[in-house]
DNA sequence: GCTAGACTATGACGACTGTCATAGCAAGAG
DNA sequence: CTCTTGCTATGACAGTCGTCATAGTCTAGC
């Protein structure tokens, strides 16, 4: 059909998603998103119809599948290992970019939807949220644990990483990371 | 001195706080929180030399203040008290905004700072959250919980809440929010 | 080679942003 | 009374925002 599959398109929404976690959903702007992806502007409205709310929809979506994927991966080692390597992963994340990058999920919801974008980009990282803690909690429910208990450890898991980010961001340090990731651990293993 | 001591100053910056809680740091601008606040547009800049960096800075000080306030009210009723106290208060500003409102201090900090108002505003959030961690954690010490269990355990109720927030808010539910704090009373008692 | 359709370059629009200068007010001090 | 001082009203500045229209460039399929 197409004479020529750019992949501009795919560049826009993984800059745009580099773009929410680091700046947050209103500093996310069309303009620099597509200077970042060394897109043209121009025809940001021929690939993304939806305009700016389509592009972040589709970067939260982005950011959570490969959040997924990535929980996926470990979980299959169990549910103690996954929750290991999801927390791996995010420290990865905040020390390597020396605490500069957040979750673009989270970015999405931090603004009530005053409009049409943030209205769409909440719902996106409620869905996120949702395929989160769904796998988190079938992992812990597979290890025997009753499914009620999994699946809130889950969202605590969830929640407590989230906030920790925020508050690594906030002093520029991993030092809560490692003690909410240790509480965690504590909790999992005992409960 | 003063020939007339306005009162709008205090209400710009409150309507900076509500502002940063509803909308993030980005949509928080200085014409919208004078509208609001029925202050003038005119004077932000003689009440403010430093300008919009002073009043989020401000607010976000104001913010975390308040928060002080009662958490220092409910601590004196013993550590556990003061977390319940802690949680409820934050569950009843969720519930009350229809989940519309979050954490002031956090959309300070969901933002990568790439001007001065973000930087100054991380700081100042930086400090909140070392408040707040600090009164939550003597209150737990006091009843004979080792200092450093007692400060791992509250950063982890901070996180934990932050990040129920950020979940309350994307599913527009409360549900998220009483699944941590049952998991975070669970915790103290135990531990 | 030609045409259809995917893509891009350019530039504009109205609205909004933070910031500030200038002028004018009202009221306490002398 | 004058004068100083705290505050306000008005309007402008340069910049960015999301969005789009228009015209032009490319290439796949015939």
């Amino acid at each position: 059909m197409s004479p020529r599959q750019s992949d501009a398109r795919q560049r826009v929404v993984a800059a745009a998603a580099e773009m929410l976690a680091r700046h947050g959903l209103n500093a996310t702007s069309v303009r620099e998103m597509t200077k970042r992806a060394e897109a043209p502007l121009g025809s940001i409205y021929h690939h993304f119809p939806g305009g700016k709310q389509q592009v972040v929809v589709e970067a939260v979506q982005l950011a959570g599948a490969r959040v997924s994927r990535d929980l996926d991966r470990h979980l299959q080692a169990g549910g103690m290992a996954g929750v290991r390597g999801f927390l791996a992963m995010w420290r990865a994340i905040l020390v390597r970019s020396d605490f500069r990058i957040g979750c673009p999920v989270m970015a999405a919801v931090a603004e009530e939807p005053i409009d049409d974008v943030a209205e769409a980009a909440l719902e996106a990282a409620a869905g996120v949220f949702d395929d989160w803690a769904a796998q988190i909690a079938a992992a812990l429910a597979a290890q025997g644990r009753d499914p009620a208990s999994a699946s809130s450890l889950a969202i605590l898991v969830i929640a407590s990483v989230e906030g920790a980010i925020v508050l690594c961001r906030a002093q520029r340090s991993i030092a809560p990371f490692d003690t909410v990731a240790g509480q965690i651990e504590r909790l999992i293993v005992q409960a």
